[in-house]
DNA sequence: AAAACCTCCAACCGCTACATG
DNA sequence: TCATGTAGCGGTTGGAGGTTT
């Protein structure tokens, strides 16, 4: 960018940990001035510091509103739940829990609850299980055909697999080619995943609000996901779609829906967290048997395409207000106000796909995660 | 008792977005 | 439109203090 750094190096200015008198200083200019320029504060105040410095000295220190001491669990339940929401955002983490620095969640994150969750075996980038810690041969072994109970625990007959991997009907045998393509792709894409995770790629231009929950655990169809000849524009009011996405508390009600079988499967299947579209290939989608939008009876029931978090970045974690969230041209409004559910441009205009497409499963699948849905 | 190791967190670094002239 | 300055953000580091061997 060209710029000159914040303060001169060897200038006299000091680093390192901040003495009782430098805080007595800072804490006096600003409560008689106030912080309007930073660059120009410390030598206004006294300080042999640079202006960065001053500025993280407050905000994450001496700021009067700053709450110290240990996180409530509480506070520690929310910060799981908005971590799987925004990642590491963690200002915007933050910005929800009153008296709570940045750094200070940043720190607590990585000391405390990342390693607690590898603990528990959940990987803390996804809040998933860990997918090394699945065993996907079971599922290939497992005697889940026909209407038998598919094998897994918890999954009696009766029960069923995610649904993609059946061929047409409830009562439809297994598909075992879909499903061989699955292993594989997800073996590749476990490969690919290990040395890149995405929010790791998120963070290298592309935006991990890119994420997209689709359908939680279906898989979809170009056309039913993005821009195809018949498809949907993110957004647009079309039957199936629209009515998941009239207000911020259906998709409270619709997740509800989820809560007791999809969790079950979750627990042991680890698909990629975010959708997927690249280019897409329907004659191979065909021959998959992977039913369309047109023809899949269940879309209209609780399928849905929606942005990263139900809850608007902007406003406060209470969605059960009575306002209207309508969607015109890829934009929501909460009663005729934008709002933003993610930062960033993150969606491919054309495809709705996340730009950079996080995980590539060769153009075949889109296969959303419905175990990081963190309303579940 | 002491060395080695671990944990934690304040502070720093480098980058990007935005503002300004 | 471009160059530069500023604020803010997320990742990383260094060292103090605690724990284990």
């Amino acid at each position: 960018m060209g710029r000159s750094p914040c303060c001169e190096k060897n200038n006299g200015v000091k680093k390192g940990p901040w003495t009782q008198e430098e805080d007595e200083l800072l804490v006096d200019y600003i409560t008689k001035h106030g912080y309007g320029n930073w660059r120009t504060l410390p030598k206004n105040a006294g300080l042999q510091r640079c202006g960065k410095s001053c500025r993280l000295r407050w905000t994450n220190y001496l700021r009067p509103d700053i709450k110290r001491g240990r996180f409530s669990s509480e506070e520690e339940d929310a910060i799981i739940h908005l971590h799987s929401i925004l990642g590491n955002k963690w200002s915007a983490i933050a910005a929800r829990l009153p008296g709570r620095t940045d750094n200070e969640i940043k720190n607590f994150w990585n000391t405390h609850i990342r390693k607690r969750l590898l603990r528990m075996g959940i990987d803390p980038v996804t809040h998933c299980p860990r997918l090394e810690l699945l065993d996907l041969s079971s599922i290939l072994s497992s005697s889940c055909y026909g209407n038998r109970g598919c094998g897994f625990e918890g999954c009696a007959p009766g029960g069923s697999l995610p649904r993609y991997f059946h061929g047409a009907g409830d009562n439809r045998p297994i598909n075992t080619d879909l499903l061989k393509l699955a292993t594989t792709l997800f073996s590749t894409q476990r490969h690919e995943y290990s040395s890149l995770s995405h929010r790791e790629s998120c963070q290298e231009n592309r935006p991990c609000e890119a994420q997209v929950q689709v359908d939680r655990g279906h898989l979809f169809t170009q056309s039913q996901f993005s821009g195809g000849p018949e498809g949907l524009q993110f957004g647009q009011t079309t039957e199936g779609f629209s009515q998941l996405e009239q207000t911020s508390d259906d998709w409270e009600s619709r997740s509800g829906l989820y809560t007791t079988s999809l969790e079950e499967e979750c627990s042991r299947v680890d698909f990629p967290s975010y959708a997927y579209c690249g280019p897409w290939d329907d004659q191979a989608l065909l021959q998959q048997n992977i039913p369309t939008y047109d023809s899949y009876d269940g879309m209209a029931e609780g399928n849905f395409i929606y942005p990263c978090s139900p809850t608007p970045m902007n406003s406060n974690s209470n969605s059960n207000s009575n306002s209207t969230t309508t969607h015109i041209n890829g934009s929501a409004y909460e009663d005729g106000r934008e709002i933003s559910y993610c930062s960033g441009d993150m969606m491919d205009e054309l495809t709705m796909a996340p730009v950079g497409g996080a995980f590539d499963l060769s153009g075949y699948l889109g296969v959303a995660n419905y175990c990081n849905n963190p309303l579940i």
